[in-house]
DNA sequence: ATTCATGCAAACGGTTTGCACGCAT
DNA sequence: ATGCGTGCAAACCGTTTGCATGAAT
Protein backbone atom coordinates (compact mmCIF):
# COMPACT_ATOMS: atom_id res chain seq x y z
CA UNK A 1 0.00 0.00 0.00
CA UNK A 2 2.69 2.87 1.28
CA UNK A 3 5.16 1.82 -1.45
CA UNK A 4 2.70 1.78 -4.22
CA UNK A 5 4.63 4.17 -6.16
CA UNK A 6 7.22 1.05 -6.16
CA UNK A 7 5.32 -1.76 -7.45
CA UNK A 8 3.78 0.80 -9.97
CA UNK A 9 7.65 0.95 -11.44
CA UNK A 10 8.29 -2.89 -11.04
CA UNK A 11 5.54 -3.45 -13.29
CA UNK A 12 6.56 -1.32 -15.92
CA UNK A 13 10.25 -2.55 -15.52
CA UNK A 14 8.84 -5.80 -16.67
CA UNK A 15 6.78 -4.30 -19.26
CA UNK A 16 3.46 -4.80 -17.71
CA UNK A 17 -0.01 -2.88 -17.04
CA UNK A 18 -0.56 -1.37 -13.61
CA UNK A 19 -3.12 -2.73 -12.09
CA UNK A 20 -4.64 -2.90 -8.20
CA UNK A 21 -4.35 -6.47 -7.59
CA UNK A 22 -0.80 -6.62 -9.73
CA UNK A 23 0.47 -4.09 -7.23
CA UNK A 24 -1.44 -6.10 -4.22
CA UNK A 25 0.40 -9.82 -5.08
CA UNK A 26 3.40 -7.57 -5.29
CA UNK A 27 2.95 -6.30 -1.80
CA UNK A 28 2.25 -9.86 -0.50
CA UNK A 29 5.18 -11.19 -1.49
CA UNK A 30 7.29 -8.04 -0.62
CA UNK A 31 6.54 -8.06 2.73
CA UNK A 32 6.83 -11.93 3.18
CA UNK A 33 10.46 -13.08 4.57
CA UNK A 34 9.64 -16.50 2.53
CA UNK A 35 7.91 -17.84 -0.22
CA UNK A 36 4.32 -17.61 -0.28
CA UNK A 37 1.79 -19.97 -1.17
CA UNK A 38 -1.14 -18.86 -4.11
CA UNK A 39 -3.61 -19.76 -1.53
CA UNK A 40 -1.99 -17.73 0.80
CA UNK A 41 -1.81 -14.90 -1.36
CA UNK A 42 -5.62 -14.96 -2.01
CA UNK A 43 -6.49 -15.31 1.70
CA UNK A 44 -4.13 -12.03 2.65
CA UNK A 45 -5.72 -10.15 -0.10
CA UNK A 46 -9.52 -11.05 1.21
CA UNK A 47 -8.50 -10.60 4.26
CA UNK A 48 -7.34 -7.29 3.23
CA UNK A 49 -10.56 -6.17 1.77
CA UNK A 50 -9.47 -6.53 -1.78
CA UNK A 51 -12.26 -8.63 -3.16
CA UNK A 52 -10.50 -10.94 -5.60
CA UNK A 53 -10.67 -14.50 -6.99
CA UNK A 54 -8.12 -17.21 -6.68
CA UNK A 55 -7.60 -17.83 -10.51
CA UNK A 56 -6.72 -14.32 -10.47
CA UNK A 57 -3.77 -14.55 -8.32
CA UNK A 58 -2.63 -18.08 -10.48
CA UNK A 59 -2.56 -15.63 -13.26
CA UNK A 60 -1.08 -12.94 -12.11
CA UNK A 61 1.61 -14.87 -10.64
CA UNK A 62 2.42 -16.09 -13.71
CA UNK A 63 2.57 -13.07 -15.82
CA UNK A 64 4.50 -11.99 -12.97
CA UNK A 65 6.86 -15.20 -12.73
CA UNK A 66 7.06 -14.83 -16.86
CA UNK A 67 8.42 -11.30 -16.85
CA UNK A 68 10.93 -12.49 -14.14
CA UNK A 69 9.27 -10.14 -11.36
CA UNK A 70 8.87 -13.41 -9.16
CA UNK A 71 9.77 -16.69 -8.78
CA UNK A 72 8.02 -20.30 -8.38
CA UNK A 73 9.64 -22.28 -6.60
CA UNK A 74 8.54 -25.43 -4.25
CA UNK A 75 9.99 -27.13 -1.50
CA UNK A 76 11.12 -31.00 -2.05
CA UNK A 77 8.17 -33.02 -1.37
CA UNK A 78 6.01 -31.17 -1.68
CA UNK A 79 3.48 -30.48 -4.12
CA UNK A 80 2.35 -27.08 -4.35
CA UNK A 81 4.24 -23.99 -5.73
CA UNK A 82 5.77 -20.77 -3.56
CA UNK A 83 6.02 -17.38 -4.65
CA UNK A 84 8.69 -14.75 -4.26
CA UNK A 85 9.37 -11.60 -5.26
CA UNK A 86 12.61 -11.53 -7.35
CA UNK A 87 15.02 -9.68 -5.83
CA UNK A 88 18.05 -10.52 -8.11
CA UNK A 89 20.10 -10.88 -4.92
CA UNK A 90 21.46 -14.72 -5.31
CA UNK A 91 19.91 -16.45 -2.17
CA UNK A 92 19.86 -19.84 -0.78
CA UNK A 93 17.40 -20.87 1.48
CA UNK A 94 17.57 -23.10 4.88
CA UNK A 95 14.58 -25.26 4.86
CA UNK A 96 13.30 -26.47 8.28
CA UNK A 97 11.53 -30.22 7.88
CA UNK A 98 10.07 -29.61 11.20
CA UNK A 99 8.00 -27.11 10.83
CA UNK A 100 8.85 -26.13 7.25
CA UNK A 101 9.75 -22.80 7.76
CA UNK A 102 12.18 -21.19 5.18
CA UNK A 103 15.28 -19.02 6.24
CA UNK A 104 17.25 -16.98 3.17
CA UNK A 105 20.96 -17.25 3.40
CA UNK A 106 22.75 -14.61 1.23
CA UNK A 107 26.18 -15.34 -0.86
CA UNK A 108 26.62 -18.77 -2.79
CA UNK A 109 29.65 -21.45 -2.60
CA UNK A 110 29.42 -22.65 -5.68
CA UNK A 111 29.77 -19.97 -9.03
CA UNK A 112 33.07 -21.48 -9.88
CA UNK A 113 31.63 -24.63 -9.60
CA UNK A 114 28.69 -24.59 -11.68
CA UNK A 115 31.14 -22.87 -14.53
CA UNK A 116 33.09 -25.67 -14.61
CA UNK A 117 30.48 -28.64 -14.46
CA UNK A 118 28.95 -26.57 -16.97
CA UNK A 119 31.93 -26.82 -19.16
CA UNK A 120 32.55 -30.77 -18.11
CA UNK A 121 29.11 -31.84 -19.49
CA UNK A 122 28.48 -29.82 -22.15
CA UNK A 123 25.63 -27.70 -20.63
CA UNK A 124 25.05 -24.02 -21.09
CA UNK A 125 24.15 -23.10 -17.21
CA UNK A 126 21.83 -20.16 -16.79
CA UNK A 127 21.74 -20.97 -13.03
CA UNK A 128 21.03 -22.89 -10.23
CA UNK A 129 19.25 -23.83 -7.03
CA UNK A 130 20.35 -24.74 -3.66
CA UNK A 131 18.51 -25.75 -0.74
CA UNK A 132 19.73 -27.09 2.84
CA UNK A 133 17.63 -29.09 4.69
CA UNK A 134 17.79 -29.46 9.33
CA UNK A 135 16.25 -28.48 12.45
CA UNK A 136 15.65 -25.02 12.74
CA UNK A 137 16.89 -23.79 16.49
CA UNK A 138 13.06 -24.17 17.98
CA UNK A 139 12.27 -27.58 16.55
CA UNK A 140 15.91 -28.59 17.30
CA UNK A 141 14.92 -28.30 21.12
CA UNK A 142 11.43 -29.81 20.89
CA UNK A 143 12.81 -32.86 18.93
CA UNK A 144 15.08 -34.23 21.33
CA UNK B 1 13.02 -59.02 -13.85
CA UNK B 2 16.28 -60.60 -14.27
CA UNK B 3 17.36 -58.81 -10.96
CA UNK B 4 15.24 -59.89 -9.04
CA UNK B 5 17.66 -61.13 -5.99
CA UNK B 6 18.55 -57.78 -5.62
CA UNK B 7 15.44 -56.04 -4.97
CA UNK B 8 14.54 -58.76 -2.34
CA UNK B 9 17.63 -57.87 -0.69
CA UNK B 10 16.71 -54.14 -1.14
CA UNK B 11 13.37 -54.60 0.15
CA UNK B 12 14.47 -57.42 3.60
CA UNK B 13 16.81 -54.36 3.61
CA UNK B 14 14.07 -52.20 4.27
CA UNK B 15 12.28 -54.13 6.80
CA UNK B 16 9.74 -54.55 3.97
CA UNK B 17 7.92 -57.62 2.67
CA UNK B 18 8.61 -59.23 -0.60
CA UNK B 19 5.81 -58.25 -3.50
CA UNK B 20 5.62 -58.52 -7.19
CA UNK B 21 4.91 -54.79 -7.49
CA UNK B 22 7.42 -53.86 -4.93
CA UNK B 23 10.00 -55.28 -6.77
CA UNK B 24 8.78 -54.34 -10.27
CA UNK B 25 8.72 -50.53 -9.40
CA UNK B 26 12.07 -50.80 -7.99
CA UNK B 27 13.17 -52.34 -11.07
CA UNK B 28 11.41 -49.64 -13.17
CA UNK B 29 13.56 -46.95 -10.99
CA UNK B 30 16.84 -49.02 -11.08
CA UNK B 31 16.30 -48.95 -15.08
CA UNK B 32 16.32 -45.14 -15.57
CA UNK B 33 19.01 -42.94 -15.43
CA UNK B 34 16.32 -40.07 -14.30
CA UNK B 35 14.17 -39.44 -11.96
CA UNK B 36 10.55 -40.85 -12.86
CA UNK B 37 7.04 -39.46 -11.65
CA UNK B 38 4.32 -42.14 -10.22
CA UNK B 39 2.79 -42.10 -13.17
CA UNK B 40 4.82 -43.25 -15.57
CA UNK B 41 5.86 -46.05 -13.35
CA UNK B 42 2.29 -46.82 -13.71
CA UNK B 43 2.44 -46.77 -17.84
CA UNK B 44 5.31 -48.85 -17.76
CA UNK B 45 4.54 -51.14 -15.46
CA UNK B 46 1.07 -51.42 -17.37
CA UNK B 47 3.14 -52.36 -20.94
CA UNK B 48 4.68 -54.73 -19.26
CA UNK B 49 2.18 -56.70 -18.75
CA UNK B 50 1.88 -56.34 -15.00
CA UNK B 51 -1.84 -55.87 -13.86
CA UNK B 52 -1.73 -52.99 -11.49
CA UNK B 53 -3.18 -49.72 -10.29
CA UNK B 54 -2.29 -46.23 -9.96
CA UNK B 55 -3.50 -45.98 -6.33
CA UNK B 56 -0.38 -48.65 -5.31
CA UNK B 57 1.85 -47.52 -7.05
CA UNK B 58 1.59 -44.23 -4.96
CA UNK B 59 1.54 -46.22 -1.92
CA UNK B 60 4.12 -48.35 -2.81
CA UNK B 61 6.66 -45.01 -3.43
CA UNK B 62 5.58 -43.95 -0.40
CA UNK B 63 6.85 -46.71 1.85
CA UNK B 64 9.70 -47.24 0.13
CA UNK B 65 10.09 -43.46 0.32
CA UNK B 66 9.75 -44.25 4.38
CA UNK B 67 12.51 -46.71 4.72
CA UNK B 68 14.71 -44.63 2.42
CA UNK B 69 14.95 -46.72 -0.35
CA UNK B 70 13.49 -44.23 -2.98
CA UNK B 71 13.86 -40.76 -2.99
CA UNK B 72 11.00 -37.96 -3.54
CA UNK B 73 12.41 -35.19 -5.24
CA UNK B 74 10.73 -32.24 -8.07
CA UNK B 75 12.16 -29.91 -10.29
CA UNK B 76 11.18 -26.15 -9.54
CA UNK B 77 8.49 -25.02 -11.14
CA UNK B 78 6.97 -28.19 -11.42
CA UNK B 79 4.26 -29.29 -9.49
CA UNK B 80 4.37 -33.16 -9.90
CA UNK B 81 6.82 -35.39 -7.79
CA UNK B 82 9.66 -37.52 -8.95
CA UNK B 83 11.32 -40.71 -7.53
CA UNK B 84 14.27 -42.35 -7.89
CA UNK B 85 16.61 -44.79 -6.56
CA UNK B 86 18.30 -43.91 -3.06
CA UNK B 87 21.99 -45.05 -4.12
CA UNK B 88 23.59 -43.41 -1.01
CA UNK B 89 25.79 -41.62 -3.51
CA UNK B 90 25.68 -38.18 -2.86
CA UNK B 91 24.63 -37.14 -6.48
CA UNK B 92 23.15 -33.24 -8.15
CA UNK B 93 21.44 -32.61 -11.10
CA UNK B 94 22.01 -31.07 -14.46
CA UNK B 95 18.39 -30.01 -15.42
CA UNK B 96 17.78 -29.03 -19.04
CA UNK B 97 15.15 -26.02 -18.71
CA UNK B 98 14.26 -26.96 -22.97
CA UNK B 99 13.66 -30.67 -22.61
CA UNK B 100 13.32 -30.94 -18.94
CA UNK B 101 15.91 -33.75 -18.66
CA UNK B 102 17.84 -34.89 -15.79
CA UNK B 103 21.65 -35.64 -15.45
CA UNK B 104 23.60 -36.39 -12.79
CA UNK B 105 26.06 -35.52 -11.68
CA UNK B 106 28.77 -37.16 -9.01
CA UNK B 107 30.47 -35.38 -6.02
CA UNK B 108 29.37 -32.29 -4.13
CA UNK B 109 30.73 -29.10 -3.95
CA UNK B 110 29.08 -28.13 -0.80
CA UNK B 111 29.92 -30.23 2.35
CA UNK B 112 31.69 -27.77 4.27
CA UNK B 113 29.61 -25.40 3.20
CA UNK B 114 26.55 -27.25 4.93
CA UNK B 115 28.66 -27.32 8.07
CA UNK B 116 29.15 -23.66 8.26
CA UNK B 117 25.70 -22.42 7.57
CA UNK B 118 24.67 -24.92 10.24
CA UNK B 119 26.28 -23.37 12.81
CA UNK B 120 26.81 -19.82 11.64
CA UNK B 121 22.72 -19.92 11.26
CA UNK B 122 21.87 -22.61 14.28
CA UNK B 123 20.45 -25.10 11.99
CA UNK B 124 20.73 -29.02 12.40
CA UNK B 125 21.37 -29.53 8.96
CA UNK B 126 20.85 -33.38 7.54
CA UNK B 127 21.13 -32.90 4.04
CA UNK B 128 20.43 -30.88 0.91
CA UNK B 129 19.68 -30.31 -2.57
CA UNK B 130 21.51 -28.59 -5.59
CA UNK B 131 19.95 -28.11 -9.12
CA UNK B 132 21.80 -26.54 -11.70
CA UNK B 133 19.33 -24.96 -14.67
CA UNK B 134 20.67 -24.61 -18.00
CA UNK B 135 20.33 -25.96 -21.78
CA UNK B 136 21.99 -29.38 -22.87
CA UNK B 137 23.86 -29.89 -25.71
CA UNK B 138 21.33 -30.64 -28.07
CA UNK B 139 18.86 -27.67 -26.79
CA UNK B 140 21.50 -25.39 -26.70
CA UNK B 141 22.07 -26.20 -30.71
CA UNK B 142 18.52 -25.94 -31.47
CA UNK B 143 18.02 -22.91 -29.91
CA UNK B 144 20.23 -20.55 -31.54
C1' DA C 1 -3.96 -66.95 11.03
C1' DT C 2 -2.69 -62.55 11.06
C1' DT C 3 -0.92 -58.72 9.18
C1' DC C 4 -0.16 -56.00 5.56
C1' DA C 5 -0.54 -55.03 0.37
C1' DT C 6 -3.78 -54.39 -3.38
C1' DG C 7 -7.74 -52.91 -6.50
C1' DC C 8 -11.41 -50.01 -7.18
C1' DA C 9 -13.95 -45.94 -6.91
C1' DA C 10 -14.63 -41.86 -5.05
C1' DA C 11 -12.83 -37.58 -2.81
C1' DC C 12 -9.52 -34.08 -2.60
C1' DG C 13 -6.42 -30.00 -3.20
C1' DG C 14 -4.03 -27.21 -6.09
C1' DT C 15 -4.08 -25.36 -10.60
C1' DT C 16 -5.95 -24.24 -15.27
C1' DT C 17 -9.37 -22.81 -18.69
C1' DG C 18 -13.63 -20.78 -21.34
C1' DC C 19 -16.46 -17.26 -21.42
C1' DA C 20 -18.61 -12.83 -20.55
C1' DC C 21 -17.71 -8.48 -18.45
C1' DG C 22 -14.86 -4.42 -16.89
C1' DC C 23 -10.86 -1.65 -16.57
C1' DA C 24 -6.33 0.61 -18.14
C1' DT C 25 -4.16 2.90 -21.88
C1' DA D 1 -11.88 2.00 -28.92
C1' DT D 2 -9.10 -1.78 -28.14
C1' DG D 3 -6.78 -5.06 -25.86
C1' DC D 4 -5.88 -6.95 -21.79
C1' DG D 5 -7.17 -8.08 -16.89
C1' DT D 6 -10.81 -10.03 -14.07
C1' DG D 7 -14.63 -12.90 -11.89
C1' DC D 8 -17.09 -16.96 -11.93
C1' DA D 9 -17.87 -21.73 -12.61
C1' DA D 10 -16.46 -25.75 -14.30
C1' DA D 11 -12.78 -28.79 -15.78
C1' DC D 12 -8.39 -30.89 -14.84
C1' DC D 13 -4.52 -33.37 -12.99
C1' DG D 14 -1.80 -35.38 -9.60
C1' DT D 15 -2.44 -37.43 -5.34
C1' DT D 16 -4.88 -39.49 -1.27
C1' DT D 17 -8.31 -42.28 1.19
C1' DG D 18 -12.04 -45.87 2.66
C1' DC D 19 -13.33 -50.13 2.08
C1' DA D 20 -13.46 -54.92 0.81
C1' DT D 21 -10.45 -58.52 -1.13
C1' DG D 22 -6.07 -61.03 -1.73
C1' DA D 23 -1.43 -62.26 -0.78
C1' DA D 24 3.05 -62.87 2.19
C1' DT D 25 5.08 -64.60 6.41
Amino acid sequence: MENDKDYRAILKQGGLKYTKHRALILSVLGESSQPVGAGEIFLRLQTAGAGTNLSTVYRTLDTLASKGLVIKTNIASDTKALFELNTMEHKHHLICIGCKKMFSVDGCPIEEYEEQIGKREGFDVTGHKLEIYGFCKECKAERK
